[in-house]
DNA sequence: GAGTAGAGTTGATACGTATCAAGTTTCTTG
DNA sequence: CAAGAAACTTGATACGTATCAACTCTACTC
């Protein structure tokens, strides 16, 4: 039984409680993530004002869907969310796993209107982002502007690595470097990079990674047989950091 | 990368001839395709004096390398450009074409350092964009600043439908939707999209699309007994569209 | 708290593409 | 233009993961 794991690491104290968002993104705990460290207080000010805070979201409900028009981009404040793209074909590819403190939403700035839809895989907060007036604020503020031309690049540096995954590497090694990528991103948020529960189902998983769900099952066994992994339904307690890296191949 | 299947804006006929490269954006035949519409020419005049024109490229040699800091931009003026990735483990991993009017090297962005290196196919000319002054210049430009949020969206999109193709589709569809993105990107520079010579060889093609030459070689053969394409070694000629377009199975 | 639908696991088998091998063709360079 | 190297093709076989099937566990619902 894994009903255990409801408590999270504990928040930096804040005047406000985990139920309470903080009512600036100065305030925010995830700011070290979400916002350019350059900027100034009077600037985030002028950020803040354009934020649409903590909009909440029901598991499983949309974000955004495909095709509609683009009008901002979000950031994760509470929960998990996942991208998913389907072809004309009716195929599905989750595209992305995005975590508190996260921006995504950028796909739909091409041509205004969303490639992806986003979905709550548990019960999520976002902050939106209205984008014209990111735009208006980003020409001013130099450092702003930058910063998203940053994040853009680093969506783009991370769509590539999993082409990589899923040209080059075997089933066993994308597993390997999913986990070492979700223990590092919630180290980020001063979580434990050791012990977390997985938001994503078996299906996700696979989905995102090219796999079947049979095989990422096939694939945890083998692991946890191993001693690599402790895994006990979305409860994962990684044993062996050295072992993962290894397999995943990734300095 | 704006390599892969996306669609591209077509070209309005410009007065100069391809072999001598104009010598200002305003007069190059490629500016649908790489400027943004909206600049006024008075703007365009001031992108001009920041852009390096024409910087010459050997079959073979780099534009840049992986790990090289970041400073520059750049489009496709003549040639066609690879980019290739190389994990810690030495595996490579072609992340994109580029022809002519097309932008390459954002990669770079997110930490100052380029996580590819783009390496010319065939003997190329590319324009240099230097970073920091198209920052400059996008912050009084708001058309400029949201072309460069467009491009780098659709670098975003199209990477995430290469990640669809790897990870849910045959070799032969792989195969099928690069030659319809080619075909479409040799029409967009009013270029047969019907014949055209591939400039890029079974090896890069193969390592794109995740597949071994051999496969490459004998999907080739398939299409061309089952007389959907016309294949002598890099020249294709796309006989039956329809045909492909339903393997590709985009519409 | 029982009943049930959905999620996850495990096993047997099938299939697509990789791998290995042996050619042939094309390109490069003196 | 010759000769070697590199790129490409084609065939035989191997292997990783998909598919199909049966089952167990988990999480809702009333």
């Amino acid at each position: 039984m894994s009903s255990t794991y409801g408590e999270r690491i504990p928040v930096t104290k804040g005047p406000q409680c985990r139920h309470s968002p903080s009512t600036s993104c100065g305030d925010c705990r995830l700011s070290g993530i979400c916002l350019p460290i350059a900027l100034q207080e009077e600037e985030v000010a002028r950020l803040e004002d354009i934020v649409n805070r903590g909009k909440p979201v029901q598991k499983s409900h949309t974000v955004y869907h495909q095709e509609q028009e683009f009008s901002a981009v979000y950031a994760v404040r509470v929960g998990c969310i996942k991208t998913v793209r389907t072809t004309q074909d009716g195929k599905e590819q989750v595209t992305g796993f995005y975590f508190p403190g996260e921006i995504f939403g950028m796909d739909g700035i091409s041509n205004n209107r969303h490639t992806n839809s986003a979905i709550a895989l548990e019960t999520s907060a976002v902050c939106e982002i209205p984008f014209d007036r990111l735009q208006e604020l980003s020409s001013t503020l130099p450092s702003l502007q930058k910063h998203f031309f940053q994040l853009m690049s680093s969506e783009i540096a991370a769509d590539q690595q999993l082409i990589t995954q899923l040209s080059k590497n075997s089933a066993e090694e994308r597993m390997a470097a999913l986990f070492l990528s979700v223990s590092t991103r919630f180290s980020a948020r001063n979580q434990s990079g050791v012990r977390f529960r997985l938001p994503m189902s078996r299906g996700d998983i696979s989905n995102y990674l090219g796999l079947t769900v049979e095989t990422v099952s096939r694939i945890l066994s083998r692991l946890q047989s191993a001693e690599i992994i402790s895994v006990d339904n979305k409860e994962v307690e990684i044993l062996d950091f050295e072992q993962l890296r290894q397999i995943a191949a990734v300095a």
